[in-house]
RNA sequence: UGGGCUAUCGCCAAGCGGUAAGGCACAGGACUUUGACUCCUGCAUUCGCCGGUUCGAAUCCGGCUAGCCCAGCCA
């Protein structure tokens, strides 16, 4: 009977298949069709900022689907516009990619590196008669364009022979025009409903230092043509985008089809990924480093791959992140409890489980011998043996959390109360008998009783308790900070103002200067994490932190069921 | 208002003419040395709206509505 069951259990995960998204069936279909024989993915960041949660859904996306078929992926950089990108950038990207798992192998190249082949194929196009050197303005040329409702005009410099665009075009890349003289333009339709479709400008002249070629050039190649070019030469089979380049497609396609590539690279747009209750626009995060709000981009609030890491996150948890939110071609927000479930369960089993009081009050044990140490063994993960054993000192004074003593308790309050009793956790069931306020009628001190026969691991069954919680030793205890996040942003109350100004939560960093850790986290350095028991998963700051003045950030809390009646 | 795209549970998201997967969130319950975890249970008679085709429509057709993107010598 039951062997039917596992059995039946068996079967039905054997079937249990998981969907497609329309990427890889895009993807299944060109394989199997035969317009492609293998696949081939990029990255191409420009390298003028940081790379945040969205692009890593991007590099994920592209990395992995490389990986499932069995193909290639390439990180790219898309310098062709010198006037925004810095060398900085290129390294902060390059740790970030590598950081979340997505492995270029040896090819890493830069756009850049293509300006000869581009100016060249530039050339194919003027001397097919498919592109020509405007000497219009900018203002001219948003004028000739049209709107969106009207079609555009010619420009007047439209015929020239190809004679006359090709030496012009030279002329362009030997510096002989001035920053905005002349363009090149690919001669399309200026009546196209598109407007990309308005004879694009392909090529301006710039003259200006880039960070990989230098002063070698002076005339810049547009993404509109230089990325169907990239991808070509690298043997992209998809070129996978978001959705605003969707209106871009027919000139990818117009582009690949005049430079009569053999195997031409299909572009494919998937929807961007939006997170609830983040800042990510690139101003707004600005404004809050100038205003002092938050300590720089990788400020464990904001969402940057880079603030992440220093908050705790693992590469893991965010591949199951992206993995878990699935790619389609509808704009959608996130919520970001699914990535709080993701952290919570990469850490789970990982990490382990530590006692931290972050708001102590002291408790004295008035039957336990008053120098007495004692070492006891406790489990680093319960639900995981292989991360072992490890010793916890216990004594008679101890620190336990404020919020786990309360002199008039509410009914269903299981920790501890005049005449309860509670299991310390890993040690022994102590009972209250008695406790000290000052003036304020703050509670001072807890006094209990304990039973020596209900050590842990006695295997004691006399009688049982509710709670449990978690203590320090006082003589023992290392001292730290440690900080709580919540939202930068509560959408609840409106993301913006009507000022137009973020609603920011100023609750959204809270530090604990004095809180107790057992001693073993005393050895802990930057990026190491932990669960604190009850608490939430804590990661060292790595920013911030140092050997005698540890510093931990709280990368999620646990769930929790409980809430105190109001009082 | 020209063009492009999207619309399935609070949030993601499958579905591709045969009678609404899954996850997150949430709510109950069991278990518990974490009020956690785990385990059960519940959670769209209905797919933006209106018509049509069909024995049968979330899927096909027509019309509407709403949202997003496009007028950089940015990417």
């Amino acid at each position: 009977m039951d062997r039917e069951v596992e059995r039946e259990a068996g079967r039905a995960a054997e079937k249990e298949v998981v969907s497609k998204n329309f990427i890889e069936q895009i993807i299944e279909k060109d394989l199997a069709e035969g317009h492609c024989k293998t696949v081939c993915t990029r990255f191409p960041p420009e390298p003028n900022g940081y790379l945040h949660i969205g692009h890593a859904k991007s590099i994920l996306l592209n990395y992995g689907l490389a990986k499932e078929y069995g193909g290639k992926f390439n990180l790219r950089f898309d310098d062709t516009n010198p006037t925004k990108e810095k060398t900085e950038f290129v390294e902060s990207i390059k740790a970030d990619v590598a950081w979340l798992g997505a492995d270029w192998e040896d090819r890493l190249f830069f756009a850049s590196d293509y300006f000869e082949q581009m100016y060249e194929a530039a050339v194919k196009l003027i001397r097919k008669g498919k592109a020509f050197v405007c000497d219009l303005s900018a203002d001219e040329i948003r004028e000739y364009r049209g709107t969106l409702t009207e079609p555009g005009k010619e420009s007047p410099y439209r015929n020239r022979s190809i004679e006359e665009n090709l030496e012009l075009f030279e002329n362009m890349k030997n510096g002989v025009y001035e920053d905005g003289s002349k363009v090149l333009r690919a001669k399309i339709d200026m009546a196209s409903p598109n407007i990309n479709m308005r004879d694009p400008v392909i090529y301006r002249v710039a003259h200006m230092s880039h960070h990989n070629t230098g002063d070698k050039w002076c005339i810049y190649p547009m993404y509109d043509f230089a990325h169907p070019i990239e991808d070509a030469i690298e043997g992209v089979t998809h070129s996978i985008c978001t959705l605003e380049f969707e209106d871009h497609r027919p000139l990818y396609d117009w582009v690949v089809r005049e430079l009569e590539y053999e195997m031409p690279p299909k572009q494919i747009e998937f929807a961007k990924l939006y997170l609830t209750n983040v800042v990510t626009g690139k101003r707004y995060i600005k404004k809050l480093v100038e205003d002092g709000i938050v300590d720089g981009w990788d400020d464990p609030r904001l969402v940057s791959i880079a603030a992440l890491r220093r908050r705790g996150f693992t590469p893991e948890s965010i591949q199951k992140f992206v993995e878990l939110c699935g790619i389609s071609k509808s704009n959608s927000s996130v919520d970001y409890a699914m990535l709080e479930y993701c952290i919570r369960e990469d850490l789970k089993l990982k990490r382990p489980r530590m006692m931290a009081v972050l708001d102590p009050v002291k408790l004295i044990i008035d039957n336990y011998p008053e120098d007495q140490i004692e070492y006891l063994d406790v489990e680093m993960n319960l639900e995981n043996p292989e991360l072992g054993m490890r010793k916890v000192p216990f004594g008679r004074e101890l620190y336990i959390e404020r919020e786990d003593f309360m002199e008039e308790p509410p009914k269903k309050y299981f920790r501890l109360f005049p005449g309860n009793e509670v299991r310390l956790m890993g040690a022994y069931f102590v009972k209250c008998v008695d406790f000290k306020k000052d003036g304020n009628g703050k509670v001072t001190e807890i006094h209990c009783t304990y039973d020596p026969e209900t050590k842990c691991g006695s295997g004691f069954t006399g009688r049982k308790v509710k709670g449990t919680i978690h203590w320090v030793t006082a003589k023992t205890a290392v001292r730290a900070e440690v900080r709580l996040y919540e939202n930068i942003i509560d959408e609840e109350k409106g993301v913006y103002n009507e000022d137009g100004s973020l609603n920011l939560n100023p609750n959204s960093l809270t530090v604990r200067k004095d809180c107790l850790l057992e001693p073993a986290l005393g050895e802990a350095k930057a990026y190491d994490s932990f669960q604190f028991v009850r608490q939430g998963f804590f990661c060292v700051d790595a920013k911030d932190s140092c050997p005698d003045a540890l510093v931990f950030n709280r990368i999620v809390s646990l769930k929790s069921s409980f809430k105190l009646p109001q009082s």
